[in-house]
DNA sequence: CCGCATCCTCATGGATACTG
DNA sequence: CAGTATCCATGAGGATGCGG
């Protein structure tokens, strides 16, 4: 808790967990941090060899150094654990369609796929594949995600099918959600199956 | 973050997590913590249901719902995570025997012992009996804490033990362990074996 | 003692403006 | 774009009080 305790640090490490970032885009995505907050966390984040600053060729990149990627686990297993307040929350939850990347795998951990199958996801204008195959879930977003077939769903529908909250008929037949239903109650089986 | 990630709630809660305990007991435990803080911490948690008030016989005693004990899992993954700081941090991190009742069967994760094995364990005056089994180790401590054998040891030793940062023959040659050796080496395997 | 509530002080966080 | 500087509000920390 020293290390990443402080106030906004696991949030910043939950957004470059799918990727490196700019300052900017790290600013934008959590709403409501103050630019001289984000200044003073990166510094402590990158003394501490939890993140990295990279001079990319448009900028400064930063990016979880090996260490830091470590906390993943931790951070998907909070995500597991806080996901049904998503589910049933007051509904005033800050959302980004980037978190997926992150949440997904994490939400659908044991679900596996034999053969491996892919299913494309976009949900507001962010596109990402989630790939299952005998050893789970894992997504790729940003510009290597090129799914074959894309499926376009809002936030609500998606959250509701990782937490168990709806089901995959329920979505197709209020209209919510078009696609392979035989692929889609692969990915996301009903809670009781 | 929005119910666990106010400073000290996630300290509380790792607390609580080996068993129940007074509002004193968690004040001296959690060293630095201003009573007012614990206070609002406390109703917070509970408001959140995380944390449950139970009267016993003897006073108050401040407990993990289900819901709040299912932070046991991302609570172990943070440490898991952080041990190494622990091994070779800077060396005035606080230490309580205690919370080796939570570390060491998140440190041995996936170490299994078939027939099962028990070790007693005294650190600092605490007593507790590590349990290993097909299933992996757990933890019992407190007054159910009935050992065969006890192995007293400080806190160092046990720290880099599980750490792996110190092997059993080290600790043993240099006269500060004692106690079955074949035993001690199935609980803390070498990095490389 | 135990389980807090109150009061005060100061460090930290947050919002905004500004700059290389 | 990637921060720094400044100011103000909030929250943390410490001491103390107080009823049970």
């Amino acid at each position: 808790m020293d290390v990443v305790g402080d106030r906004w640090n696991l949030l910043i490490v939950r957004e470059l967990l799918p990727g490196p970032l700019r300052y900017n885009e790290l600013k934008t995505s959590l709403a409501g941090i103050a630019t001289n907050l984000l200044a003073e966390r990166l510094r402590s984040l990158e003394g501490n060899g939890i993140v990295e600053r990279r001079l990319g060729d448009a900028g400064v990149l930063y990016a979880l150094t090996p260490w830091g990627a470590g906390l993943r686990e931790p951070m998907e297993a909070l995500g597991r654990w806080g996901a049904p307040l998503l589910a049933t929350g007051r509904g005033d939850d800050a959302f980004q369609p980037r978190w997926l990347a992150l949440a997904l795998p994490a939400m659908l951990r044991g679900v596996t796929a034999a053969p491996a199958l892919e299913l494309g996801l976009e949900v507001e204008g962010f596109l990402m594949v989630l790939h299952i195959d005998e050893n789970g879930p894992r997504a790729v977003a940003g510009p290597d995600a090129r799914p074959g077939t894309i499926l376009t769903a809002v936030p609500e529908i998606v959250i509701g099918l990782a937490a168990g909250t709806c089901t995959v008929e329920q979505a197709v037949s209020a209209g919510r959600l078009q696609g392979d239903a035989e692929v889609l109650r692969r990915v996301f089986p009903a809670p009781g199956a």
